[in-house]
DNA sequence: TAGATTGTTAATCGATTAACAATC
DNA sequence: TAGATTGTTAATCGATTAACAATC
């Protein structure tokens, strides 16, 4: 029996992948059966070209003037990414960030289900929080192991976030989710995803400055944009 | 006199100098006057030779054999984001999600000043939230004009987002932070940043489950790692 | 001078887009 | 059949990496 080649899906691809299955299951739950790339790439504001590429990783076969089978679509890409089944994930930080995301619903239909709550501070400890209670650090590599926890999220300010990191690999977390804006040192193996917020910030204000500039030339006798209306 | 070239930089150049910035500025904190490329991209795990591309963009000239002058590389990337003088911003939605954003002290070295809050919720109105009052959205508009603000950051679930987005543009905000998930409809020329964590999650997922595909393969005998160990 | 480092040009790599044949 | 839509192959575009000359 051969490997499946084990076809590499490109990092922008799955990227969108969450978007269309979104999309998708909006879709199904009403009623529509199948979905055709030209929707979904109106829909979403993307090239139909680009979006059965995707789809093409799927390897669900779409029917040409049909379009794609919803149902085999949405598992296909539920499996692509892991998520038939909910990965157990623990989160550390209950601050204001951790609590927030201790709140997302939505999770549940991504593939994250939290499962446990860790904070430093002791007025935290025992208070159920988002349903879930909040243990002390010295309990955490005993809670991972027993409830089977391969993803850790670091919500804790940055300085706390090294040794937290170090805490996870100990206790055998494969994967760290970081929202910590630090650079982590973590031995190689581990999967770790940053979450960051201030390149995201950094794109927002360079298109910003190109388009007041732009604005300047167009009318430079203008009032100066970051200044009055 | 000739228009600059504008020479355009590119979206991952963008996404990298905050972090470029981070590390020079911690730099220049500690006395240093210049810094090789290489030994940014030692520190950062980067190429060389795209640390040197992406300082290209600065115009900054390095020194063969010393390197390139702190203050001015400093200077010049703030200068090319646009962080030089701050930009105002409100929020709108007073959540979890949206007080951690309003404690983010760090957000002052990255160009950004979010001087107004508001909330639908009554209960939340004039309470401070780390130092701002929290305004009722009918005050929205006005305080936007009067406060000059021209970055609007979105942290409402998702079902209360466009609305808050429409107001935001009728109240003539250039730039929409957008932290819920859903896709915003905005008049061209709006500039929109989302913060999409389900793209994020998405790529750590595939790449768990890559990881466990992969360790499967190699001792299929293993008990089955989504669940024991 | 010798050699480390810059800065530029060329090669490679990867993703998007375009073109078009296959097919229902 | 005609025509819309799939799915694949080729062309384009853009970013990264490699090579190397310039320079302090």
């Amino acid at each position: 029996m051969k490997n499946a080649p084990a076809r590499e899906v490109p990092q922008p691809t799955i990227r969108r992948l969450p978007t269309y299955l979104h999309y998708l299951r909006d879709r199904a739950a009403s009623g529509q059966a199948v979905v055709s790339t030209s929707a979904i790439a109106q829909h979403l504001g993307l090239e139909a070209t680009q979006v059965r590429k995707d789809l093409g990783y799927t390897g669900v076969a779409g029917k040409p003037r049909v379009g794609y089978p919803l149902p085999l679509l949405i598992d296909a890409i539920e499996a692509l990414l892991g998520w038939q089944r909910l990965s157990r994930a623990c989160l550390v930080g209950v601050g204001h960030l951790g609590t927030s995301l201790l709140g997302y619903e939505r999770f549940s239909h991504y593939g994250l289900h939290i499962v446990a709550a860790f904070d430093r501070d002791p007025r935290q400890h025992g208070r159920p929080c988002s349903g879930r209670t909040v243990w002390p650090m010295d309990r955490f590599a005993q809670i991972v192991r027993r409830d089977d926890i391969h993803i850790g999220i670091v919500t804790v300010p940055a300085d706390a976030a090294q040794a937290v990191a170090d805490l996870m690999v100990a206790a055998g977390i494969a994967a760290i989710w970081n929202f910590a804006p630090v650079t982590l040192r973590l031995p190689p193996g581990i999967i770790v995803q940053n979450e960051d917020l201030y390149a995201s910030l950094a794109l927002l204000s360079q298109r910003l400055v190109a388009h007041v500039t732009l604005q300047a030339q167009d009318d430079p006798h203008a009032p100066h944009p970051e200044r009055g209306r």
